[in-house]
DNA sequence: TAACACCCTGTTAT
DNA sequence: AATAACAGGGTGT
């Protein structure tokens, strides 16, 4: 196949800004492979994009097909024809908006840090962490996968996907690299059958009937992108206006939310990751078994023998963040999960550490979590039962107000 | 609202 | 060593 390489590039970026080597295996893309020591590489936009940090600088590389790909890519981007001049070249444009770059990460670790003792004690060796940019279909899929499944796993059925279904982009050292395959190619009848045989297990049927509305909602990609965070627009469109922020996040962010979960596979949890990752709003906290641990144990959320993760407890706790980490709560989330995740267990902050603080917080704080938890439960069912706009209104005051109250006890 | 099944795989417990 | 039990970034009924 005959490729164009460019020239490695490089983007002036601190560690503390960006730390490819935690953001990009911390379970946010599962497409992001080493193709070199120190080197990763993924077929994004119609080019593979390979990448290399130092303490100074990222450095970045495309691989462009210069003979036409075998399908579109997913998205009805500026790369859907590729360009194959320098000057024309959007890669540095392309990684900015990837990796969010006009985000400054440091101000907000600060800001987290002097809100939060157990972000301030968890966050040091965890810099970097930054919330990609990444396609919202690509996205979408990617966390139906994720449900009750390990990242290992997600990242093989993700990359099964793009190796079946996904136009060809190139290779580094003969291993192909495909895009990922768009709506219409997973809408065709045979795929459920097919991913099942892959073992994708109920996750096929998940996949397809998710391709097949969202190929039928009509021209391409449109329905998707128009979910956008509009101040945050996906690659290559317009902007616009995102709402005014409230505790529950801004209007446009819970209309996203809404909207996501009508998809087979696609419950409150996934609807958040698809509306963090991929569609640029940064207030969504997905609350996953992980993040609920991480809730009970730093931050005091009901521990009694009914606490499991319902539909009250996950409001509870994602408006709970919100409240205490403000409009990029989403981010500051990213960063607590990645420093829990199995894989960096290596940097743990040591249990004698861990204990200390977490008593400290005991101290201040005890019941109000657990108010907390109870009015939001009687909310979210207000919100279930009547679904008119005038009682979702009422709702967020209810919430408004249980999230005050706790703030007073944890002055006194 | 609370269970329970759902596909499959790697890890931990007997 | 072999096998059972369980959890793993949940969702649908």
């Amino acid at each position: 196949m005959a490729v164009r390489t460019t020239d490695w590039r490089k983007l002036p970026v601190t560690l503390t800004e960006l730390c490819i080597n935690t953001t990009l295996r911390c379970g946010q893309s599962f497409r992001w492979r080493k193709s070199a020591e120190d080197e990763w590489s993924c077929a994004i936009h119609g080019r593979i994009l390979s990448l290399r940090q130092d303490p100074e600088c990222l450095h970045y590389r495309a691989i462009f097909p210069t003979t036409s790909v075998p399908s579109p890519p997913p998205s009805t981007s500026p790369s859907a024809t590729p360009s194959i001049t320098p000057d024309k070249d959007d890669t540095l444009a392309l990684v900015k908006h990837y990796f969010n770059l006009s985000t400054n990460l440091g101000q907000l670790y600060e800001q987290w840090a002097s809100v939060d003792p157990n972000f301030k004690k968890r966050a040091p060796k965890f810099a970097g962490v930054r919330i990609l940019r990444q396609d919202p279909w690509e996205t979408l899929i990617g966390f139906i996968c994720s449900s009750n499944n390990h990242i290992s796993r997600i990242s093989t059925m993700v990359s099964n996907l793009c190796l079946h279904y996904g136009p060809l982009i190139g290779h580094i050292d003969g291993v192909p690299y495909h895009d990922f395959p768009t709506p219409e190619t997973l809408a065709k009848p045979e795929v459920e059958a097919h991913l099942s045989k892959l073992g994708f297990g109920y996750r096929a049927k998940y996949i397809y009937k998710t391709a097949v509305m969202v190929a039928e909602k009509g021209d391409g990609l449109d329905w998707l992108d128009g979910l956008c965070n509009p101040e945050s627009p996906a690659f290559g469109k317009d902007f616009g206006e995102a709402g005014e922020w409230t505790e529950t996040g801004r209007e446009g962010y819970r209309k996203a939310h809404q909207e996501l979960l009508a998809l087979h596979g696609v419950g409150p949890k996934v609807a958040d990751c698809v509306c963090l990752m991929g569609l640029g709003w940064s207030e969504s906290v997905p609350v996953d078994t992980h993040v609920w641990q991480i809730a009970q144990r730093d931050y005091r959320f009901g521990k009694g023998k009914n606490s499991g993760l319902t539909a009250a407890t996950y409001n509870a706790v994602a408006n709970h963040f919100r409240r205490l980490w403000g409009k990029e709560a989403g981010w500051a989330h990213s960063v607590l999960f990645t420093a829990d995740l199995k894989a960096f267990s290596e940097r743990l902050v040591s249990k004698a550490e861990v204990k200390e603080e977490a008593t400290k917080i005991k101290v201040e704080d005890d019941v109000a979590i657990a108010e907390n938890t109870i009015k939001g439960r009687k909310a979210t069912t207000k919100t279930i039962k009547r679904a008119d706009k005038e009682e979702e209104h009422n709702v967020l005051e209810a919430e408004e107000k249980t999230v005050r109250r706790r703030s007073k006890r944890l002055k006194t």
